[in-house]
RNA sequence: GCGAGUGUAGCACAAUGGUAGUGCAACAGCCUUCCAAGCUGAUGACGAGGGUUCGAUUCCCUUCACUCGCUCCA
């Protein structure tokens, strides 16, 4: 399938828009469309259903450790600014960053390494050598001076034996500490002054508090929904009497400023995501990780999507974060990737204690195999914690402990589009002299269709369009068919075609014999199989098919 | 952020240094008794800003967006 094609069709029949195009449209954003919306809504309803409200607490699914509770969460987009420096997000996502106009390399300011150098440089094509001091820089910590040796040869183009002509002053610094990159050999590069200036790097939207906001008014948008259910986690418990092990889910948009949004939807710097914090012992948190892998991975393939082109793939142990004791990610094979690569639609994470923790003591670093807070030089910590205790206190066990997560983090949006690329289907339909003809149509899972059902009068004439119409006010009563539309122009073929490029799973016809026997004809969208159907059982009919 | 390419109606395309055409879609109506493109009619576009020019959609510059490659990717 062509990308372009499903692009096109998003914007003609108004599933995806770019936004504030008119005005020439903002990279990294989009606005969902009439029927987008619908789409969407679908998709994070059914996600929430089957997650949260469908859940039954008193009953042990399959390969879960024990039966479980889930309850929900809306939080603020903006949040106390040191939920961000605790979590990590704040030393991670905001840097000072130098490019290289040469080497079209991107570096932390701060880690460039360098010396000042002085040394005798051959003119290029007969010009007469002069001397230039320079300084030469790389990105390396160990053996940083053999690193610079090396650099500083290449550039003088002298030989190894030949080293001691170099004449090195100073200390190695970091180029934080140069006024002017002017003479500074970048890491990669071969001339000298092809570094930028430095350049604040931050993926966080940064924004101001209260109208009157200075400097220390500001906080962030949320790159990520989890947090808000870390900080909420004494809430929870001390207002819903959940007992571990329990999950908190919440639906909203998280906010990143990324640097190369592109492939339509999938990298968007404003996006919704579906995140679950399952609040777990420790003793179960490996079992509870494969639990949710599986039971998420299966989620996927109900709605739709088809074995071949999406994958659970467990990360290597180099891949994890360095709290993660297992993180596993649900990965669509989608159309704008090249041949073997996969996308990620969700994330499953094994996080230990690290969020709670975070939030109880302050930011964490790794130390061997622990996690330490981080201080600063004079002893106190870089990012000072709340100081509540977020341990949970098991009054069976008599035991006390801080649970441990697994979280599985979905994302709204790229879950909209690959059920949109799996959806999109091209085969052949017989016109009506009997010739096939090219169809297109969205094959959508009947519960994530936008629209799930058309009702058309056969034609605009013998009281038809009446029984059309009565049919049609009794499925907009319906919560189930509250989307359906009516339709009575034009062709009823034409119709028929309509609704399969915006993928609605069943048409109903009115045509002359309901007017005899009260039957109409329930049309199937993938199979063009039409079934006859009392109208008084239309609403019994559909409800069980949509349900399937 | 770098490099290359692209930007004409809702979509797909065409033409032009002298006020933009076609097909489909959408709209009104006609015709249609089960799988789109039969008839009639009306509507609709040169991404934005600047420059050159008597005159720019066309040439130049800037900018924005999209595509591809690199970079990045919690």
């Amino acid at each position: 399938m062509q990308m372009e094609s499903l692009v096109a069709l998003c914007k003609r029949r108004g599933f995806l828009f770019q936004s504030s195009e008119i005005y020439g449209g903002l990279n990294g954003f989009w606005d969902y469309g009439p029927l987008g919306v619908l789409l969407k809504r679908n998709v994070k309803e059914t996600w929430w259903n089957d997650n949260v409200l469908n859940h039954n607490e008193l009953i042990q699914p399959n390969n879960a450790p024990s039966t479980y509770e889930m309850t929900g969460l809306d939080c603020t987009i903006i949040m106390h600014p040191q939920v961000w420096k605790c979590s990590g997000h704040y030393d991670l996502f905001h840097d000072f960053m130098v490019d290289c106009r040469e080497s079209k390399k991107r570096y932390r300011y701060d880690h460039v390494l360098g010396r000042y150098v002085t040394g005798k440089k051959h003119g290029s094509e007969g010009a007469p050598s002069e001397i230039v001091k320079v300084f030469v820089t790389t990105m390396e910590t160990e053996n940083t001076q053999s690193a610079l040796d090396e650099a500083a040869l290449k550039f003088f183009g002298i030989r190894k034996k030949d080293i001691e002509v170099l004449q090195w002053e100073g200390d190695i610094t970091s180029i934080s500490k140069l006024t002017s990159f002017e003479n500074v050999l970048g890491p990669d590069a071969k001339h000298i002054g092809t570094l930028t200036e430095p350049r604040e790097f931050n993926l966080m939207f940064k924004t101001t508090i209260g109208a009157l906001g200075g400097e220390d008014d500001y906080s962030f948008l949320r790159p990520e929904t989890a947090q808000g259910i870390f900080v909420n986690f004494k809430n929870v418990c001390d207002s819903t009497r959940v007992r571990v092990p329990f999950g908190i889910a919440q639906v909203g948009k998280s906010f990143r400023n990324e640097i190369t949004p592109r492939n339509f939807t999938f990298r968007s710097r404003e996006f919704e995501q579906m995140e679950i914090e399952f609040f777990c012992h420790p003793a179960q948190s490996a079992q509870w990780y494969q639990y949710w892998r599986d039971k998420r991975f299966a989620w996927y393939t109900q709605m739709g999507l088809s074995g071949e082109k999406l994958r659970l793939r467990e990360h290597d142990a180099d891949e994890l974060s360095h709290y993660s004791c297992g993180t596993a990610d649900i990965e669509y094979a989608f159309p704008f990737l090249a041949e073997g690569e996969y996308g990620e639609l969700e994330g499953i994470a094994h996080r230990g204690d690290f969020d709670l923790r975070s939030h109880m003591e302050g930011k964490l670093v790794k130390d061997g195999n622990a996690l330490i807070v981080e201080k600063l030089p004079n002893g106190q910590p870089k990012h000072r914690g709340s100081g509540k205790d977020l341990s949970y206190y098991d009054d069976l066990a008599k035991e006390r402990f801080i649970p441990h997560v697994i979280e599985p983090s979905a994302g709204a949006d790229r879950a909209t589009l690959a059920f949109l690329c799996e959806a999109y289907n091209v085969d052949n339909a017989p016109d009506e002299n009997g010739k096939p003809q090219e169809r297109v149509f969205l094959k959508f899972h009947p519960r994530l269709a936008p629209v799930k059902a058309a009702v058309f009068p056969l034609v605009k004439k013998d009281s038809m369009p009446e029984i059309a119409q009565e049919i049609y006010g009794e499925l907009k009563r319906e919560p189930l068919t509250a989307s359906a539309v009516y339709d009575d122009k034009g062709a009823v073929g034409r119709r028929y075609r309509r609704q399969d490029e915006i993928g609605t799973p069943y048409c109903i016809t009115v045509d002359g014999q309901t007017l005899q026997d009260g039957t109409v004809t329930l049309r199937d969208r993938d199979t063009l199989e039409q079934v006859r159907i009392k109208k008084d059982n239309l609403i019994a009919e559909l409800d069980g098919r949509l349900k399937q």
